[in-house]
DNA sequence: GTCATATATATGTGTAGTCATATATTAGAT
DNA sequence: ATCTAATATATGACTACACATATATATGAC
């Protein structure tokens, strides 16, 4: 369950509220590695403060409603440590629909198969588009820092995923193609 | 829901068990972008019964229990062939624990770091080289089946995958080694 | 002699994640 | 004048999936 150690690690950075976590960490940085539901915060938040491992105190505002300002403890800041420093040997499972419609595939007529492939190359080279767009300076930008370079490697993943996918489907459209003279 | 149509599919092409589903079919070929559970594939199967989308006929057995077989209605067909049509411009959610490793790194010792990236990278060469034992036959072999050319791709989505993967980990270590520098 | 494995179906229970909706107020757009 | 978006927290209800376990019997391994 690493929504809980995301939360912990965006609050040893800086307290904040969960409205920030949604829209300013989650959002804005881990969307595309792990998206997070609003409603699953602020529970995640609830769980977090039974287990000691955030607090939070009330700052009134007058014109907006009141913000609920979490920090994280030294439970959490250990707990935290301990997951970061644990090897994922397991591997995380995948799903993909679009996959399971190309495996069965032959039990189609090809021209609905070639309009499923051309979708997905287009809705991969939108997705590149947009981490392409993402303003972070590369990892060999002299003097970055250690945090944005790690956030960089993570959108580098991203950004090689799309292109692999992108590839894979233009050979596969070949394939298909082929199968159809 | 793409384990319904999975199944659905699978029956298309033969009546089956609960039991040939998870052994036969779902472990030895879509397990790499759909694994299924078997209490699921039971459950499942009990909705699409209820549905009417399959069918099912006991096969008395003396020695062992007795087989549930189950068989693809023409609604059920529908159905099948409605969503193996049906474009997936939505790209499916990949949440990645290790990414989160990844991206709070910097509030990690670099030995910690450089650990966790060597168990991903050998968690990602073995699931490669699994992939590569699979025998089946390359797309260009002549007078291959449709069938077995659209389980090729997405076999071939698999490696892609992990080779991908296992660049972008050499190319990650190689940096997070000049960080510790 | 005992233990594990294969065949076969089924239920109980828990959890993560999704989607909708409630509440309250201000600022800005049309 | 009216509608929408932003700020902020919270609950209800549902679904997919995971994990453990129950039942019953045969075969093969140590």
């Amino acid at each position: 369950m690493s929504l809980v150690h995301a939360i912990l690690g965006f609050l040893n950075k800086l307290p904040m509220t969960g409205y920030d976590l949604k829209t300013e960490s989650f959002d804005q940085s881990v969307a595309h590695f792990w998206p997070a539901d609003q409603a699953q915060i602020y529970r995640t938040l609830d769980k977090l403060t039974e287990q000691g491992f955030v607090e939070s105190t009330i700052e009134v505002q007058t014109d907006r409603p009141n913000r609920k300002v979490y920090h994280i403890t030294e439970a959490g800041r250990t707990e935290l440590f301990r997951w970061l420093a644990l090897p994922q040997s397991e591997l995380p499972i995948h799903r993909e629909p679009f996959l399971v419609q190309l495996f069965f595939a032959d039990q189609v007529d090809p021209k609905t198969v070639f309009k499923l492939l051309e979708v997905q190359l287009d809705a991969h080279e939108k997705q590149l588009a947009k981490y392409r767009e993402i303003p972070l300076p590369s990892v060999g930008t002299p003097g970055l820092s250690r945090e944005f370079v790690f956030e960089r490697l993570t959108l580098n993943m991203g950004i090689h995923n799309e292109q692999m996918y992108i590839d894979w489907l233009k050979e596969s459209i070949k394939i298909v193609q082929q199968l159809g003279e």
